[in-house]
DNA sequence: GTGCGACATCGGCAATCGTCGTCATGGCCC
DNA sequence: GGGCCATGACGACGATTGCCGATGTCGCAC
């Protein structure tokens, strides 16, 4: 590779004007300087980012650690910030932990080793404990998380209230006995969800027993099982609202496989609002996470806080909302 | 941050022997090295791995190239081959182009400066052009390619095949008019499927006119708007090949907003088999590509690769296989 | 039994990777 | 001669590694 003293030499300067006609970090006489930059070009020599980093003490270059990028909601947040981060001359490193506490250990260690400037994190439940031991050693953002630390800011979704927009959904068409399938206990997603679904129905006058509650995985097979279970236990419900889409499309084709019409027999409600909820038939009523937002608002609060690392913590919740589709009907 | 100088001076050697421990690259006195270890825990000594990069002259870091990893095909090789790689202990670098030569380029020069071991590139039709600048730079493996050059090996999905397997299910069911809808012109699968697609009509002596074709992108809206077209120029079409899944989901819901039947009225084939293949209604029949094989065979060759960086090109195919769901129906 | 050289073992010094910023220098003008 | 300007020399940044030196071990000859 070619490399700054190759160029020096060959426009006859040193390597020191070199550097400083590549960055406009001083006064460099016109006439050498197009001399540098021919010589830069005629070499087609590219400055080398690794001894930049080390020198800079910066790598320009993010860590972005989410349970699964082929989830199709992770995959819409890491293109956005992907996208972000890169207009800013950033750089993404993509680690998937599958949400598992160790995997997540172990590629924190990775990337601080790696001097990333900045981590955005959707983190599993252990994550506090996870993160504590690396706390204040590198500017991060978390998604859907909150942490009380310096230089740890978070974009939030307001679960709850999305769930509570489900279930006044549901209670408004007249649903009396409905059915929720579960994210995981442990994520902070899932029961924020469900408590704001509780809230509405409550409002409503309507109770939601336990046996009309099956936890499952987020997953679609997960779903597709959640509702046979579903079905087994609360025979009677008209409407299931499950906690987010990929378990809903598996409730819906475990509907169907029993021969049950969405919304004709039962309605649905998802959340999220994946691509693909417009892609199932029916098309799926869910609510709606801001997507874009996470992900250049988290790229945001990022850049901002390099740019002031003192900066007091900071917190913003973004609403979500409902996307009425065709899964869902009136009854009573 | 804390040095191996600081871990040294803690420990009472030299950094050098401080480095021996760590890397097991010579002996070392077992009580020494104990006491070196013991260093490194009480200061939570983590080596700079920019340092050693420089200093190694390689960073563990492969290139992602591609064009959405939001598209769920790329996300699920981007998980396959992030995965594989970080069992290596290699770090993937994300870089979504959107097929845009010009994001190509300038990602590839970032890549480069970052001095990636290796790169893996789902490329755009000019990636030949892109790519000839900085070829032989760097090890690659390009995905769905192929370009003639030393140290650049690819791995293929032979698209001509798969849209012979669709060509062959359908006329074997009996349809006789068939449309299709087809994936960008410069993209170098879309035309081999749709070659092989022909070819088994051939072979079964059927046509395709040139009105039965409709070229879309690729999307689910393309898909979409590519049906009604392909509804207006082909009205006695009784089945559609669609050259990706999206674009097949984008058809179903236009036929279905047409109040048409899938597939009672109309057969649709899809092809990729992406996980929301089986979440649409029906559930897409489609040619399924090898997605993890895609990932992992990837990421092998470039291992293998660099462990070899002489060794000659090689190109790996892999077959792909047609998934038979509910998309289909016999005619005639 | 003693003395000495060959050799293995272990640790440190210092060069190196490529870039950037500080300090120094030489030339020029007033 | 003082001040300014353009540029050059050089030492970090943090880790790795070739080389050398110090110490210890062993065997052999006298």
């Amino acid at each position: 590779m070619t490399t700054i003293a190759d160029v020096a030499r060959y426009a006859g300067v040193s390597v020191a004007t070199v550097s400083h006609v590549m960055n406009h970090t001083r006064h460099v006489e016109p006439e050498t300087a197009e001399r540098v930059r021919a010589a830069i070009a005629a070499l087609r020599y590219s400055p080398n980012s690794v001894a930049r980093s080390l020198r800079r003490g910066e790598t320009k270059t993010i860590g972005l650690l989410l349970p699964d990028n082929s989830n199709p909601f992770f995959a819409s947040v890491a293109r956005q910030i992907e996208d972000a981060g890169f207009v800013s001359g950033y750089t993404v490193i993509l680690c998937n932990s599958d949400g598992n506490a160790e995997k997540e250990e172990r590629y924190l260690s990775v990337l601080m080793a790696k001097q990333i400037d900045g981590l955005i994190f959707a983190g599993s439940s252990d994550h506090a404990r996870v993160f504590a031991r690396l706390l204040p050693s590198v500017p991060a953002v978390l998604l859907d998380r909150e942490i009380q630390s310096v230089n740890v800011d978070s974009v939030l979704v307001d679960h709850n209230h999305g769930g509570y927009l489900a279930g006044r959904y549901l209670a408004g068409l007249g649903h009396k006995t409905i059915g929720v399938i579960g994210g995981p206990r442990d994520s902070s997603s899932s029961p924020a969800r469900l408590r704001g679904f509780v809230r509405a129905l409550g409002e409503a006058g309507l109770e939601l027993p336990a046996s009309s509650i099956v936890d499952s995985d987020y997953h679609f097979a997960g779903g597709r099982l959640a509702m046979e279970q579903l079905m087994a236990q609360a025979p009677d419900i008209t409407a299931v609202f499950a906690c987010n889409d990929l378990m809903a499309m598996g409730a819906v084709t475990a509907l169907r496989s029993r021969g049950l019409r969405v919304p004709d027999d039962i309605s649905m409600v998802g959340f999220d609002d994946i691509p693909y909820a417009v892609t199932t038939w029916p098309p799926l009523t869910t609510i709606a996470q801001p997507v874009e937002k996470i992900g250049t608002r988290a790229v945001s609060l990022l850049l901002e806080r390099l740019g002031e690392p003192e900066a007091p913590s900071r917190r913003e919740v973004l609403a979500p909302v409902l996307v009425e589709r065709e899964s869902c009907a009136a009854r009573g």
